[in-house]
DNA sequence: AAAGTTCTTGACCGATTGGTCAGGTTGCTT
DNA sequence: AAGCAACCTGACCAATCGGTCAAGAACTTT
């Protein structure tokens, strides 16, 4: 027997039944904020009975955990449009329309990490010590270079990323209070462009970038 | 016997053991989530039995709606310093510094809010449809006036304010992060100078604003 | 000092929580 | 078809939850 073909087909449904339940799992942490949240609630949205949910994670905390990875994976990732950009124009521009494309495309994910974080990131305070201390310090360099190349305004970098974070994450975690403004309705196609417009209009314009 | 007389005599202890208990379960809630919060932690912190604190507030609902109360009451209150002012270098610059200040001098209460909202607002959602909306539309004229009046860029009053929230609350809200990523301690007065100072001037350059 | 309020709290309750487990089913390998 | 590992789940458990209550303590008003 083929040591590594047993792990590769059990992986699959055990990958795609995992899949399932996070998904259940991250609605209902969004929903409910971590203590809030029950197995139960999770194993009734996922479809299933609790103890099966319980066979894939073992406990509250392990599943948590897998959801907060996750969502921090992506908002890592959009960085990517922040990086290999030639100034400040291009690089801060794609990253406000990447970071309110994760706010649109995984609000749930979102408002989970946010609430991770007010809580005093009981779960993930090691990747915010690390991982995140990191990747806020080499960001704020290149827009320190760009800075010292004369490209834009000399502001605090770190206080530029918080405001770029704070109004991104906003039309996520405080989506219901966005949508309540906006007569009971989500944003649509032209109002989430209108937003992304006004914010990158008003941030670099701000930090004396020509557009 | 006077009417009046037993009822103050009364409300004077009364209104001071709540304030202790609202006070213990703001920093709960703050800390826990609703969901997580327990009467018997609240207890805990207030220093009394739970049964005491379920003889002031009855159930957990009406302790927390007390606790939500509160904080709106105060973020509502920062609007003064927006009404009044002559232009949007003056209202503008005036209401960051006092967002600025209530994130600074309730972080609790301002968590609470955001987890309210971030759950869907299952509690005081009749404040947001009634009280917010009519705030907003009100703020949103002040600063389409000022457009109308050239003072300055047209842009979308809306995200405006949205930017002004989520900028300013980031503070409290993500404190723990800001503070991570401060080396592990708080911001100081010349931080907290230096955040208010580089907020007002990427806002007011932003919208086109001479200070 | 008697009467009447308000305040205080240990003991208790039914309901729900996260988590366990034994025993059964399924599906692939040989 | 036999064997085995992965998968599934109803029943169950100790712990904790929000909330109640009766009986007494403390304080005011007569």
């Amino acid at each position: 027997m083929n040591v590594e073909q047993i792990p590769l087909r059990a992986k699959t449904k055990r990958a795609e039944n995992e899949r399932i339940i996070l998904k259940a799992a991250e609605k209902v942490f969004a929903e409910a904020g971590y203590g809030g949240a029950t197995m139960q609630l999770i194993a009734d949205v996922a479809g299933r009975p609790k103890a099966n949910v319980h066979y894939y994670f073992q406990t509250k905390e392990q599943l948590y955990r897998r959801v907060v990875d996750q969502i921090f994976e992506i908002w890592l990732q959009a960085a990517d449009a922040f990086d290999g950009a030639k100034g400040p124009s291009e690089g801060i521009g794609a990253y406000i329309d990447a970071k309110m494309e994760i706010s649109r495309n995984y609000p749930h994910g979102s408002k989970v990490w946010a609430s991770e974080v007010m809580h005093g990131a009981p779960i993930i305070q090691d990747y915010l010590e690390i991982k995140l201390v990191e990747w806020t310090k080499d960001r704020a360099e290149v827009i320190q270079n760009w800075i010292d190349q004369g490209l834009m305004d000399p502001i605090s970098p770190r206080h530029l990323l918080y405001m770029l974070w704070a109004t991104t994450q906003h039309y996520a975690d405080f989506g219901h209070q966005v949508e309540t403004l906006n007569g009971g309705k989500p944003l649509n196609n032209t109002e989430w462009e209108e937003a992304k417009q006004s914010i990158k209009m008003i941030v670099l314009k701000g930090i004396g970038v020509q557009p």
